[in-house]
DNA sequence: GAGTTTGAAACT
DNA sequence: CAGTTTCAAACTC
């Protein structure tokens, strides 16, 4: 196990940076520890706290410098600020249980478990009162949600989670709660009373007896699920500095392991060190990094080069994969899926179906475009489960159960998780950098799971979704005759998806059975062009998210990344990919006779009626609407946000007018340009085929590795930098420096998880 | 459903 | 980089 998850932590770090620097650190740290425990101070904080010193192994967590400097962001930030918090910062911090009051409560906690709980928790506050203050917050929240701690169905899962993790891993500290407890309460997680009674409790011996450990963990995978095959392994990482072998024993003697294969991944993700912060950041990593590879220590051993390739098809492919194999179950699912033993298979199964039903239903083909939406997570566990497939070539990775087990139960039991998660969160998970793969299939095919899964049979349902429950476009799949669905002319191929049922393709590689020559296929033109699978039409957040006007949902600024070139169509049908994706011409399009209803080449779309034409489009189904967004219709979710957040305003800003060149530039900046124009040729445009990303996303919300990911380079497109008035916040320079353009790399970098530095 | 049109992708 | 060919979607009938 050691030996595996140091090869998996390993991997990890090279991918996050915040590893980087702490494993160089830790031998420092160790040896400085020594000499920590001989200083004065230390001795003074004995002799003060009943606790004993920890092990330096312990302490050595606790130094590491991040922790710090972040915990009191997490302490302190609010629920938005706490969103848009880098996530490897923090889960960096929160799943350190490293900082120093923490390392004493730790200490104490496995030496002294025995001791009075009053003293623990004294001994907490001494050390830390603001573990005491988070502590009774999470109290708090556990009144607002009470539950039986013994039902598993009930909203335990928090509980559990909290016992599953901590317990094993921190051994009833407290302290380690805290955070933890309050960033879950403001997510919508559930840290409750139980978890409290879990920092009590925490007495291994008692473990078992006082709750239904199966179902416990069976609850704790839903909130597993958020968390990211990664944190799981990173963990075991840390472990050689963590306690790692204080979490391991605790596992054994708290989890019965009686579970079968499940019970061996649920176990994996108990013993994540991770906190419920964690399990946010895990959650909206989830799409940046693919859990798959973590899972897979097959696709760990592949060179890296292909690991990046490799892990976004698999993922894609695993959905499809996925979904074929567990679509029968899905009614099962439903059935069953209160029932507690069975939690765990039923969740995962359960979520396999959500993608599979997606899938099936081939909607959203372009899953390069793929926009976040609400589902965004969803997509996330998708992938997830998706990953479970690769669990049967390689790994019994419980990674990758856990997400398919939190939409199971979000959706399915608890549907006050699933809003707060939502609301809560979706807005992350929008900003979140989503891998481009996620197909709108996807996203409206979880929906429609859900409407399916009320009334219709798989095929009803299927067939529902071809035919489009969104219109036309969405769901259908290839139809390739020549290619074989191994070039960019497959939609599937090109979504980064195999093909399924509904393709009528002939001749099709594009299928699990051939994954080597589809990932080599993808390799070579990723060689090519290493944004060929990214998403082609790219959201990029408007101007105002820039210069720091949240105020106003940035108008949509999407464009296609490399412009389209029609010369017949007059980018008014399908056939030009602008209009396609429903976003407006820009200067990379070398169309001619641009009539694009969602903005001209030239800037001339529409204005004045951009107006109408917005608010038409928010009080409407129009189609239109999902142009900045790029979202089926179908989401609930995505639909009211939609309506809430669109971009439309566009309407507020500036007349394209006053900003004539603006719109020129590519995906990213625009904003101007972004209005739809109403034409008089106007023709309601389709949905859009692709998705832009990002939408939200402040520049502040990507994550530093992402901002320094390279640049797209093959893609034509001008700099936005050269009209805008006020030049982006420095944050990302793209390698190339021409531009800050941390949308820009944004756009790039979400959509295709292969092209950024960290795979 | 067959045929045509179209423009992206692929190739040279 | 430009021109040509191939391809499959979009469109028309």
């Amino acid at each position: 196990m050691e030996e595996g998850g140091e090869i998996i932590c390993s991997a990890k770090e090279e991918k996050e940076v915040m590893d980087t620097p702490k494993r160089s650190k830790n031998t420092q740290i160790a040896t400085s520890i020594g000499k920590f425990e001989e200083s004065p101070v230390f001795n003074f904080l004995n002799n003060l706290s009943p606790i004993k010193p920890v092990k330096p192994m312990h302490i050595s967590q606790t130094i590491n410098p991040l922790s710090f400097t972040t915990l009191p962001a997490v302490f302190a930030s609010p629920h938005v600020s706490s969103l848009r918090e880098s996530r490897f910062l923090r889960r960096h911090q929160l799943s350190d249980p490293s900082k120093p009051e923490f390392s004493s409560d730790e200490g104490m906690a496995v030496d002294k478990s025995s001791e009075p709980t009053k003293k623990l928790d004294e001994q907490k506050e001494n050390l830390d009162p603001r573990a005491s203050e988070f502590e009774k917050n999470v109290v708090e929240f556990g009144e607002n949600f009470n539950y039986d701690c013994n039902s598993p169905n009930s909203n335990l899962r928090s509980s559990s989670y909290l016992k599953t993790k901590h317990m094993a891993e921190y051994a009833c500290n407290p302290s380690r709660f805290v955070p933890f407890g309050e960033e879950g309460s403001q997510r919508g997680i559930y840290v409750s009373e139980v978890n409290q009674e879990g920092i009590t409790q925490i007495d291994p011996n008692k473990e078992p007896s006082s709750c239904d450990w199966e179902s416990l963990i069976s609850d704790a995978s839903d909130l597993l699920v958020f968390e990211s095959p990664n944190d799981y392994k990173k963990p075991i990482d840390q472990g050689s500095s963590l306690c790692e072998n204080d979490m391991q024993k605790n596992l054994d003697a708290f989890a019965p392991n009686e579970q079968t294969g499940e019970g061996n991944e649920q176990e994996n993700l108990s013993t994540q060190p991770g906190d419920g912060s964690e399990m946010m950041v895990n959650f909206e990593t989830n799409d940046m990094i693919d859990a798959s590879l973590l899972n897979d220590p097959s696709e760990k051993m592949d060179s890296e080069n292909l690991s990046g390739l490799y892990r976004g098809m698999r993922r894609r492919c695993l959905v499809f994969d996925m979904s074929g194999a567990r679509s029968k179950h899905f009614d099962d699912m439903q059935s069953d899926a209160n029932v507690p033993t069975q939690d765990q298979q039923l969740v995962l199964e359960k979520t396999g179906n959500d993608s599979t039903r997606c899938v099936l239903s081939g909607i959203g083909l372009h899953l390069n475009a793929l926009a976040t939406t609400p589902k965004d997570y969803k997509i996330a566990n998708h992938e997830a489960s998706a990953s479970g497939r690769l669990q049967i070539s390689t790994t019994p990775s419980s990674s990758v159960n856990f997400q398919p087990q939190t939409t199971n139960q979000d959706f399915s039991n608890n549907n006050l998780a699933i809003v707060a998660f939502s609301e809560q969160q979706i807005e992350t998970f929008e900003n979140c950098v989503l891998p481009p793969m996620e197909d709108a299939c996807q996203v409206s095919g979880y929906i429609a799971n859900e409407e399916i899964n009320q009334s219709s049979s798989p095929k009803k349902k299927k067939r529902r979704l071809e035919q489009g429950v969104e219109g036309e476009s969405s769901c259908k799949r290839c139809n390739c005759k020549k290619s074989k669905c191994l070039k960019l002319y497959c939609e599937c191929f090109a979504a980064g998806v195999y093909c399924v049922e509904p393709c009528a393709c002939m001749d099709c590689f594009n299928k699990p059975i051939h994954e080597d020559t589809v990932l080599a296929t993808r390799k070579q033109i990723e060689s090519r062009n290493p944004l060929a699978f990214a998403p082609k039409v790219v959201r990029g957040s408007d101007s105002l998210s820039e210069t720091g006007d949240d105020s106003s949902k940035t108008p949509a600024s999407a464009r296609h990344k490399r412009g389209c070139n029609c010369k017949k169509s007059g980018c008014l049908k399908k056939y030009c990919e602008c209009y396609q994706g429903g976003v407006g011409c820009s200067i990379n399009c070398r169309c001619e006779g641009c009539k694009n209803a969602f903005g001209r080449k030239d800037g001339s779309g529409v204005i004045g009626t951009e107006l109408e034409f917005g608010e038409d489009e928010t009080t409407t189904e129009n189609p239109l609407n999902l142009n900045t967004e790029s979202v089926p219709p179908a989401t609930p979710l995505r639909a009211v946000r939609q309506s809430v957040q669109r971009p439309f305003s566009s309407k507020k800003k500036p007349p394209r007018s006053s900003f004539p060149s603006i719109g020129s530039s590519s995906s990213v900046f625009y904003d101007s340009s972004q209005s739809y124009g109403k034409q008089s040729s106007f023709q309601p445009p389709p949905p859009p085929k692709f998705v832009e990303h990002f939408e939200t996303i402040g520049e502040d919300e990507i994550p530093e590795f992402l901002q320094c990911v390279s640049p797209i380079s093959g893609i034509k497109m001008s700099s936005p930098n050269q009209k805008r008035v006020s030049p982006p916040h420095g944050v990302g320079m793209s390698p190339g420096g021409l531009r800050s353009s941390r949308k820009l790399i944004l756009q790039s970098i979400p959509s295709f998880p292969s092209l950024t530095p960290n795979q």
